[in-house]
DNA sequence: ATAATTCCTATAAATTCATGTTGATATTCG
DNA sequence: CGAATATCAACATGAATTTATAGGAATTAT
């Protein structure tokens, strides 16, 4: 009922991996590596990566050796910019970002239910940034192995 | 990028519509009057008041002077329901729910992540029932007319 | 019987999701 | 310089899903 988007998701794994990725001295990251890392065709990565150029959230290095960086370090860069930068407004429903949306939200019972809901996600999402989410998949995955062994 | 579909917001108008008219005496209520107030077509509503009826949310009287009436009490009704009923998963990712979904849910580093915003939202929508919705509309008509004075 | 209303199935229209094609432009490296 | 590597850009296509409308069958009150 509630969905994120594809666009929402892949975005967000293919910023992950630029941050994984962020800082090694020669770290562009071309879409072919982030195409087989997570599984996403490189044309549909084409089109998600777009947004997040024009929101100045990843550089272009165009030509060879070239590919994608975080334009800021990971720590910097939080996941409601880069929800909002994969569509304009991140919120449930359209109204609450656009209010020429519709004309009742004076008197709309549901209006503040939608709007409640958008701002706890907002903060939710504002308040992870990439390096969260890094170190946070770092530690599931010491756990993991920790359990495997 | 998060969107709440027309089914779920039409489905919560519907309700409401029918958490207004609950109580009564002679409570039922044709889609044709929901149509009209909630400018939605009857044709659409009447695939919308499906999943509502299968998971006993409303009943249905069928024949001439049938309608539909609330299956419970406005303040035994939760907006999580509603919007559970209308689709199966009220999540953000499909993976939250069913977690046959992906393969790659114990590395995944956003799992977690859409995991945290969906019980958010779930918290957020456990804890409004209809007559909370309706009480809070009236309150802000009230207001409205009081403006307009 | 008739009218009103739900119920059931089909389908059209719009949007999202994903891949493919072609070719231009910029950059590195030999 | 020339060849290889990548981004950039504009489309085109098709599958899947969501959104919405339509026709008619079944049920019931009067």
């Amino acid at each position: 009922m509630i969905r994120l988007s594809t666009k929402g998701r892949y975005g967000t794994r293919l910023m992950l991996n630029l941050a994984r990725h962020y800082g090694n001295g020669n770290d562009a990251v071309i879409l072919k590596h982030i195409s087989e890392d997570e599984r996403i065709s490189i044309r549909y990565l084409e089109q998600i990566i777009i947004p997040l150029k024009i929101n100045r959230l990843v550089k272009s290095i165009r030509g060879a050796g070239g590919g994608y960086t975080l334009a800021r370090k990971p720590e910097d860069i939080k996941l409601s910019e880069i929800l909002h930068a994969l569509e304009g407004n991140c919120c449930l429903v359209e109204c609450v970002e656009d209010d020429s949306f519709c004309d009742f939200i004076e008197i709309c019972p549901t209006y503040d239910i939608w709007k409640g809901a958008t701002e706890l996600l907002k903060g939710y999402f504002d308040g992870l940034t990439l390096k969260d989410i890094v170190t946070m998949a770092e530690k599931k995955d010491k756990k993991n192995k920790a359990k495997a062994r």
